[in-house]
DNA sequence: TTAATACGATACCTTTTGGTATCTCTTTTG
DNA sequence: CAAAAGAGATACCAAAAGGTATCGTATTAA
């Protein structure tokens, strides 16, 4: 009864920002330009409050990047959280791939700390 | 104050699946072997019924398929939920290819449904 | 056939999450 | 400078998430 697998605090906190559709459509509007807080809001029925507190959650996954200009914060996409959740992924896959199942068992097996 | 963008449900549940560190373990379990609910649970610090309960929002997730033997449920990984999410991210990895910038925009205005 | 095993279902509890409202601070702008 | 605009901080709330305990059902094994 123990945890056992290996954890990548990055991975956690890509993942958990990727898990909200409202974070997810803001990097898509990201993906178009670059936009501040205000400007970001327009497009979603919630508060800039809330749009906030999804931009912090976003920024901790390194998902996004925030650059301050006077009064402003524009928030920009960033590659970081996209790679590590991707390499997370990536792992798995072999296994849709019938040919390496012989091979991905030793792999598998490294890849997992016994208890 | 509208939401505009294509969310697609499929990647929503393959997302929020992958959003739990204990989830993200027992796919890394089963990519060694499949198991049933009884032997996942050995490995982790709870409950039979909260690892069922993870194994359902995997499922649901199509990160794994149920088959049943008897009285047993054997946990299998499948690879539906992992290329969903996989395909939700490779839209942004032209994002990372400066040179492919210019191109970008036009396709990225093209994903985005205006309000 | 009786008992143990593997699992499902339900009710319940606590913490986290996604949201609001409100007040304050800083930076622009008229 | 005064006022408006952009954003931070905090308190608060309802719902969802992650977990437990308990009871019931079906299948296997002694």
């Amino acid at each position: 009864m123990q945890t056992s697998i290996v954890e990548n605090a990055q991975a956690q906190n890509a993942f958990k920002a990727l898990a909200d559709p409202t974070r997810r459509n803001i990097l898509l509007r990201l993906s178009v330009e670059d936009l501040t807080i205000a400007e970001l809001t327009q497009h979603f029925p919630m508060t800039r409050a809330a749009v906030k507190k999804h931009l912090l959650i976003l920024e901790q996954g390194q998902l996004i990047s925030v650059r301050v200009n006077g009064r402003e914060k524009i928030n920009h996409l960033e590659a970081t959280g996209f790679k590590d959740a991707q390499a997370w992924m990536s792992y798995f896959d072999q296994f849709w791939d019938s040919k390496l199942m012989a091979l991905n068992m030793a792999i598998a097996n490294q890849q997992i700390q016994n208890d």
